[in-house]
DNA sequence: TGGTGTGATAGCCAAGAGTTATGGATGTCC
DNA sequence: GGACATCCATAACTCTTGGCTATCACACCA
């Protein structure tokens, strides 16, 4: 039913030739090798494809109808490896950028800018991540590299750089009773409903919900956000609180809900990570450019 | 370098399943013979084809720019094979009659009637074959059938239908001292100089030569033909003088060119002859009607 | 008539392609 | 939450395929 790419070749070059000496060596096969193949082609094919008297050989009418066919495959895998060269080519110069909000901060353009004078070729894509996956597509490879809140999950995983270090903030419903203050303590926050990422996401949900100030208690899930807008959403209609970087505190407060800072809180740290194992030159250029980038933003 | 047929079908079967399980079942193979497979070309190509998640299969660009290769060429090759079908059937219904001067006699189109009306499909192709090949192209396989004079070379690789049994003549210039006679018998052509089919005719040249009617003695030879037309010309220039069958007579007897029957010779035999390992319906049923039509004519 | 070149054949070996059995991870169902 | 099913990967084995060298039989050529 099917053949192998080779067979084709060894016909095309023995039609060619009309020799089966001359077409082994140019097929760089020995010559019993090449009979057996051609052999074979025609056994496969129920058909002699050449005629071979004593000392000459010449095409049937078959192979004559099997020589163009043959032919245009050979062409056309070889179209085919050059579409996959290509793709790989481009693929070398694609860097996926994963993130689950924007990093903002200004720093997206710095760092492709300090790639791009690396890397000229270069294909910078951004991709939008849902907050179901901490690690921004990291861990499933749909990202090279990625912003990422820490501490990640399997964080031996991955090496990173931290491109931010900010306070974290509650949104509150506008109507709050804690709307109108300049800053608030987790304690002021205990029995509030809270928001959580979603289960997958592991140890940074609970880094969102602050569980280690709780002293072993759970928060009350008020529900479950997976995005800036969900998050909105909920804290606008009452269904909770949550707690988010001051850096993203303008993706939020918008109408019917305010952010405010919380006072006894570490700051959180946004982090520019890739696999720890993944060498390629332009995820460690990109990594590299974080690396220079925060040193001169000190 | 060259891929077989089947991974590229195996290829384009998981890239449409996107799962090797159901590709396996759809390919009639175990799960884990596609799985090497898919990791063979990857490996050959260089790149992988499927980025496989614990439970999910899905197409990477690489992939995605192999696909519609993928599809032409097994397109192609299905193409290639329907093409070779058609030769094949083309072929089984080409009957090549080789000759080495048209046997007339009004044969040929009765036996062709005969053919059709059981084989309509038929396409029966002359062929003029040289005379230095006395089996008329069976030998070498260039003719199905042929009508060739007995005795052949190597007899009993064929089976043979005696078409017509004449008296041999002999060809002289119109000038020869024996042109103006009823009849002549060998002895009278002892001294000539004789016109021989080539050497490698073998036997049917020593039978147009009469040898075994001269003791041993090899006859004088005056040239080499190997068509009536060179027959002509030699006998004509005096080159010296050839028997021919009686059938064949007209065409030498021209302008310069006399036949005259050879009165002592036994007559010669024409015969449609056929490979006697060539079972084909169609060489079969041609042999049959040269029977038939002999009949007929006795 | 011996030398050279052609395609076919034989016998051997490594690589290819298939199998079954099994393992680890992930959903699903009760 | 534990039993179960499903998915892809791996391991170990077998048989086939595709390659090699050596050799043969034959045709041409000097």
């Amino acid at each position: 039913m099917d053949v192998h790419g080779r067979d084709l070749r060894y016909f095309a070059v023995v039609a060619e030739e009309l020799s089966f000496t001359a077409a082994a060596k140019r097929l760089f096969v020995s010559q019993p090798a090449l009979s057996k193949q051609v052999r074979m082609l025609e056994k496969q094919l129920g058909a002699e494809l050449f005629r071979r008297d004593r000392r000459t050989v010449r095409l049937t009418a078959v192979g004559e109808a099997l020589l163009p066919h043959a032919r245009a495959l050979i062409a056309a895998w070889e179209e085919a490896v050059a579409a996959v060269e290509d793709a790989k080519a481009d693929e070398r110069h694609t860097l996926v950028i994963g993130m689950s909000t924007s990093p903002s901060r200004g720093i997206l353009p710095a760092l492709r800018a300090r790639l791009m004078t690396k890397f000229p070729e270069t294909n910078p894509v951004l991709r939008q991540v849902s907050w179901t996956d901490p690690t921004a597509g990291l861990a499933d490879g749909a990202s090279d590299v990625a912003f990422v809140w820490l501490p990640l999950p399997d964080q031996e995983r991955y090496r990173y750089v931290v491109v931010a270090r900010e306070e974290r903030c509650v949104a509150l419903p506008a109507k709050h009773h804690l709307s109108g203050k300049r800053d608030v303590t987790i304690d002021e926050l205990r029995d509030e409903q809270f928001l959580a990422l979603p289960p997958e996401a592991g140890p940074v949900r609970d880094y969102w919900l602050a569980t280690d100030t709780r002293d072993g208690r759970e928060p009350r899930i008020g529900g479950v956000i997976a995005s800036s807008e969900e998050t909105y959403e909920a804290v606008a209609n009452g269904a909770g609180v949550a707690l988010l970087a001051a850096g993203n505190a303008e993706l939020v407060a918008r109408d019917g809900v305010v952010t405010v800072p919380v006072r006894d809180l570490a700051p959180c740290e946004l982090a520019l990570a890739a696999r720890r194992d993944d060498e390629r030159p332009l995820v460690r250029a990109y990594l590299t450019a974080a690396t220079q980038d925060e040193r001169r933003r000190r």
